[in-house]
DNA sequence: TATGAATGAGTCTTCATTCAT
DNA sequence: CATGAATGAAGACTCATTCAT
């Protein structure tokens, strides 16, 4: 009879400051309702009650649940991106070494992670997301492994030589490890500091190396 | 009226074979259903005409859905151990180097990820499983990693202090970086191959430093 | 997340003589429900606690509430046509004079009406219905102005040259009137009786005048 | 907490010519709305959206959404009333025969109904209108029946004797058919002009035929 | 044991209406 | 008087689960 899913973006930004801290406030029940019950079992009625506000407001700015989750998706990829370059800049201010670097990313990672830790999973896997945010998910990832790569050029101790390939490793391996660990913090054969030294050393040690050692 | 959420377990293994083969048709039809529509739109119809048989036949073997979930979790943690075991073994009795063994174990696990990527993170992030679910997810990967600490044990090139930790280490990002890779087999900024071979360098290169390079 | 609006027919007929009666009984309760409360108002659960069922297994039978009243109209071409062919065959048989066809005529639509006077304006005015449908409206009509054509061409009292064109007039006059009238069978200006005479007589003087009187 | 259905009437006839035009402009927008989406497609926002108000505004001048389609009725019935009206005095004073008045008349009441086919159906079968909505329809009726007898009874070529049941007959003869006819414009199987002669062939019969022809 | 029709609690979403500004 | 953000009752529809056959 009517035709959902159309847009999912919030119907008209209505304008001014109430309707951002609205928002706001509607995206963050969110989050703290799909990390608590899964996407399917986070229904819209539990978001807007646990944002404070009705239901129909609640659709004033999101046309459905999905546009929901859309846009916490896009905010956390705004978000993660914003940590990349915020500690690139720094990196390049303050000429630490190496794995002072890394130490620094991975902690940066892990704590970001620490906060929601199940969210993005959720979001990734449950929700039928349309293409063009999985393409912006992959695209995100293209830009940070190529912004690393760019600092990596800076550190003589790197002696790789597709600082690309490199970078997407890299990427890849802090975001991951560090999602995971993040996931269950406490019941881990290892702590946590240990963890990150870990984590650095691998990376450290990756980076340095010339190339495989051996062939197979 | 309803009985939502009581035992977890197939009712009694019902005697044989015949039931033997329908709970396998069930559960595969369920890996490919959730795989396919996600957990939430992974009906149980859907499951019992995938698998050829009536929903009330589904009821005779499995009292929930949640149950189903769970076995396959199982499941997937049962096939996990033993490739793992046999990969060890394996290398065992061939003795090869260490990059050669890394090399298969990678590749073991990124095939074994291709088959269905995301399977796994939908019954991790979107079902409520029960705890010892969760229990038994990490008692495993502690087991692993032990299990592969003791092979790495058998290495000269290895040159880890701490077995155990680089046992977790290595186990956490072969299954994390795999995985990730398998899900986006297309799109990915760097070949298959490439991906092997920098994830099997840096695993190498990690095991075969001694320690942090140097102080932070 | 799912595809609405696909189907509009039974998903399919559960084969016997058990589904017949629900499909019957939803479908008579759908019409006293919409007759009472109009199309919008008549909600699926008010038409399925009439029927005597759940609204689950209305919804076995019918994948939407617009698919009901396809149904409805549907049922209702089919029993227009078949009395009109009913009513043409005991012409054909009995012989009787052009006025009393007419009125025998008359009379079964006006019965036919008083049943539930509102049902097809209901439909056909409240509903989105697919245009097929419409299209099928037209059809029968146009089935049924050429088959009165063909009984009208037996008259010799019938005077009228374009007998398609008359017998579509007569159609439209009588399906028009007669729901009219029927839909408020009290508070009228003239009797029941005199209604039907009044109109067997216009469309008896209607038929036997050779043509417009005179030029305008 | 709600108050739905309490007065149908304007509030207060808020003062003068701002209002007017308002209340009109809401009306015509109602009218559109309520033509191409059916009655309850056709939201209150929908309507001030269309009639450029707020919808604070258009609660101002109606207070519910019914009071709009009464309002409509209400306004339809006076426009029929009016055109009847003149039609009658132009009929008196130009002393043209019945075939032209009847001509005419028909040709007016098609005009007025191919403009918004759809309205009163929409308004008269969907909407649970108050009684007296229905008393006042039924009254208009009785009262063109009435005018049209009187009308009727100037013409010498008239020979029914109760004029008034012929009146009756007559308005609705032609309320219904040149409904009927406005509402599918195209596909149909005759042309306009010819439903207008046939139409206008047909009443003429009747009002000039002494009686029943014969008996049954 | 297998079947599948029936169930109904619970979901997302709409929209008439109010009221603070 | 006008505005439009907020409200929440109510509706269409889904799907896990049961139970008579």
């Amino acid at each position: 009879m009517t035709a959902h899913k159309q847009r999912l973006e919030p119907r008209k930004p209505p304008v001014q400051k109430r309707s951002r801290a609205t928002v706001d406030g509607i995206l963050s029940a969110a989050a703290q309702v799909f990390e608590a019950h899964g996407y399917a079992a986070g229904t819209t009625n539990r978001i807007a009650e646990r944002a404070g506000v009705s239901i129909g407001t609640l659709y004033q700015y999101f046309p459905s649940k999905e546009a929901i989750a859309v846009a916490l998706l896009e905010r956390h990829i705004a978000e993660t991106d914003h940590r990349l370059h915020e500690w690139v800049d720094h990196m390049v201010a303050e000429q630490h070494g190496l794995r002072a670097a890394l130490h620094d990313y991975v902690t940066g990672m892990l704590e970001m992670h620490s906060e929601r830790p199940k969210l993005q999973h959720i979001l990734l896997e449950d929700t039928p997301l349309p293409d063009r945010v999985h393409q912006a998910l992959l695209e995100a990832e293209r830009a940070a492994a190529k912004t690393l790569a760019g600092l990596l050029r800076l550190y003589s101790e790197v002696r790789r030589v597709h600082l690309e390939q490199a970078g997407f490793v890299v990427v890849q391996t802090v975001e991951s490890l560090t999602h995971r660990f993040a996931a269950h913090p406490d019941q881990q054969i290892i702590s946590r500091t240990s963890f990150v030294d870990e984590l650095v050393t691998m990376l450290e040690s990756y980076l340095s190396c010339s190339a495989p050692r051996d062939r197979r």
